[in-house]
DNA sequence: GCGGGTCAATCTGTCAACAGTTGGCGAAAG
DNA sequence: CTTTCGCCAACTGTTGACAGATTGACCCGC
């Protein structure tokens, strides 16, 4: 059994190396991303520069013709509807996971969350944050669901902006312990096939991310 | 008052014309299209074609890397759950609606249901297309929640593939009268600022047309 | 001092060309 | 007659170059 050889095109290296970089904060709000500076930086052309560029159209960077290509300033008003996108897109996720979660995906998501206690306990219950999709509990409810046009919608739409925001906005104290409650209590809810509750719970849970972004928002605006 | 001078790139015009031809039926399910046909036909080179493709992919058309773009080929559950996508957003969108659609929001949207009713008595109530996402009644609720993010989510995770859906079924006697009826429903609770029943109802439609969606796939499968 | 015009540097949008890969056709081997 | 190998046309990914546009600086007249 031999895997395949991967192939990885220069746009699609461009692509993650780009998000990385803005998602760590390498630009301020609103700063122009420069194509030809990229591919300077990158050692590539500007082709696969574009390529990149344009996957984070309207999500993470907004294009003005013959002007360029700015990192998109993402205000009170913009983070509250993504909330509230993600509330319906994420309480669906829920529901579907409930009813299509796997034995294989129930053991391996509560591995997951003793990680995430174990990381918490670790560093003094102050950061709860993923660095990638893959151990992110948010996105292991997407993958349950078993629907690939959702887990697409949710990592373009939401999961990016998301990076974003959380770069910039340090969790109150005792955010991140609730949080993994109230994740252990939607992964309950998925395990014992309550759709109902799941989503009620999901529903809940973001409701709540929602408010104390927009009070961290509100205290530094 | 003046109107920007408009700037159509290559680009965004092939865009247009892609979608135009794929939503028209140019092409079969699962059909490959070659950028360098595709950029001999509209007379321009591939970089443009290029990058309209690529605003496409994973909605209209899927990208294989070295091989190609082919139609996406859209089978009975990736239809279901576009529309379960569809049920949680649009809810959400008429429930925002109901909030801040304006009274000139009102007016125009009463006469664009007018407008509908009229076609509709002109062809016997058979068909209830919409040409464009401006005569879009889902759409003209999406633009009252005032939430741009949730416009862009859905024009671009929904329509498309809508749109290649209904160009493939044919809507069951009847049922174009039906949504109109559900319309106008929809577009009451909004008007009369009621939230709760215009999510409710959005829901109802929505949940209308899948099962008549899925009536149909399964007897033409 | 200040508003307007000019100019150079830089950037974006587009194109044409190159390298490597894919898929199919035909010839050679079994 | 079937299978395998090698070749060829076409295509994708990438590059470098060109034309037009934008931005900011500089200069001039008032």
């Amino acid at each position: 059994m031999v895997d395949p050889i991967r192939i990885n095109s220069l746009a699609s290296e461009a692509f993650d190396r780009v998000v990385e970089a803005i998602t760590s904060g390498t630009y301020a709000p609103g700063e122009k991303l420069s194509e030809s500076e990229l591919a300077r930086q990158l050692g590539i052309s500007r082709g696969p520069i574009r390529e990149a560029l344009q996957r984070l159209e309207g999500r993470l960077v907004e294009r003005i013709p013959r002007i360029g290509v700015r990192l998109i300033p993402l205000d009170g008003a913009a983070l509250g509807h993504l909330f509230l996108i993600r509330e319906a897109l994420e309480g669906l996720a829920a529901r579907l996971a409930a009813r299509h979660a796997t034995p294989e995906w129930v053991a391996a998501t509560a591995k997951m969350l003793e990680r995430h206690a174990d990381s918490m306990r670790g560093e003094g219950g102050k950061a709860y944050r993923q660095a990638n999709s893959n151990e992110d509990f948010h996105f292991a409810v997407a993958r349950a669901a078993q629907c690939p046009s959702l887990e697409r919608v949710m990592l373009n739409e939401v999961y990016y902006q998301l990076r974003l925001h959380r770069l910039k906005s340090s969790t109150r104290p005792g955010r991140a312990l609730e949080a993994l409650d109230e994740h252990h209590a939607i992964f309950e809810a998925i395990r014992t096939g309550d759709g109902d509750a799941a989503e009620a719970k999901m529903r809940l849970h973001i409701a709540h991310a929602r408010t104390n972004s927009a009070a961290q928002h509100a205290a530094t605006v």
